[in-house]
DNA sequence: GTGGATGCAAACTCTTTGCACCTTG
DNA sequence: CAAGGTGCAAAGAGTTTGCATCCAC
């Protein structure tokens, strides 16, 4: 269904690479190292379609523009391992975190159904702390 | 500082009588019944304004547009009340959650210092669950 | 009367879309 | 060669700002 283009492989390369959620224009970045001429609806346009294939992740925080990460599992049989994540307040990079505290029914009032939770953790990452803290 | 117009009036009211988080197009609706030519640039502006003087608390959700709700405390001398909120997928409104389930330390890797974290549920709030439910 | 507040239009960011051209299979 | 992909420009939502006018004090 899909072609195989330079373009592609870019955007999906620069997500595999980084390891870590990255925004539209930081793909872009990443990837006009590879496809000069790389344009950011290209980019839009495979990340829907990556989406679609469950080989990459949005990933939304509150009061961030989105941000794509590359799917945890190599192979996709299994749906999309649930993790929340964290957002360095000092270099603006969001990293997942592999762990959750699970349901959170209880937190909402009677009445109310629960079908989803999303948890967003902010502060300094490892880097940035060592830097500020010492 | 502030003089009081009926454009600041009619923001705060439309906040404080709805009782649950708006976006400003919500506000804008409401509010011009009180005053039929309101602007939603004298919106954005008596929202900033109302948030330094902590009248009322910007509530940002993931992949949603900022909405503001009325400071919980009547008297302000406390710092605003820290909470969560809840997204019903249904009516697509948002309601404050007047628990949390404390701090999330332990969810982020070693090296990571968080600051603080922001908790959104998503569902059927209670009157839409009662609707689709029976 | 004067300075802050307002309405309108324009600008800005992020994202999507129309369209002519190019490329992959 | 045909179907789909690409770049560019323009269009949309949400938000901010410049400016002339208006109104609260």
């Amino acid at each position: 269904m899909e072609r195989n283009t330079r373009q592609r492989d870019a955007v999906l390369g620069a997500l595999e690479h980084a390891g870590r959620a990255l925004t539209p224009s930081e793909i872009l970045e990443l990837a006009q190292g590879t496809v000069a001429r790389l344009n950011l609806s290209t980019i839009y346009r495979h990340l829907h379609a990556l989406q679609d294939e469950a080989r990459i992740v949005k990933v939304l925080l509150p009061g961030q523009a989105a941000r794509f990460e590359a799917a945890c599992g190599e192979h996709h049989r299994h749906a999309a391992h649930h993790h929340h994540h964290f957002h360095c307040e000092a270099c603006d990079r969001v990293y997942a975190l592999h762990a959750c505290p699970g349901s959170m029914q209880d937190l909402a009032p009677a009445g109310f159904v629960v079908s989803a939770h999303e948890i967003t953790l902010r502060g300094l990452c490892a880097e940035c702390s060592r830097g500020s803290a010492r």
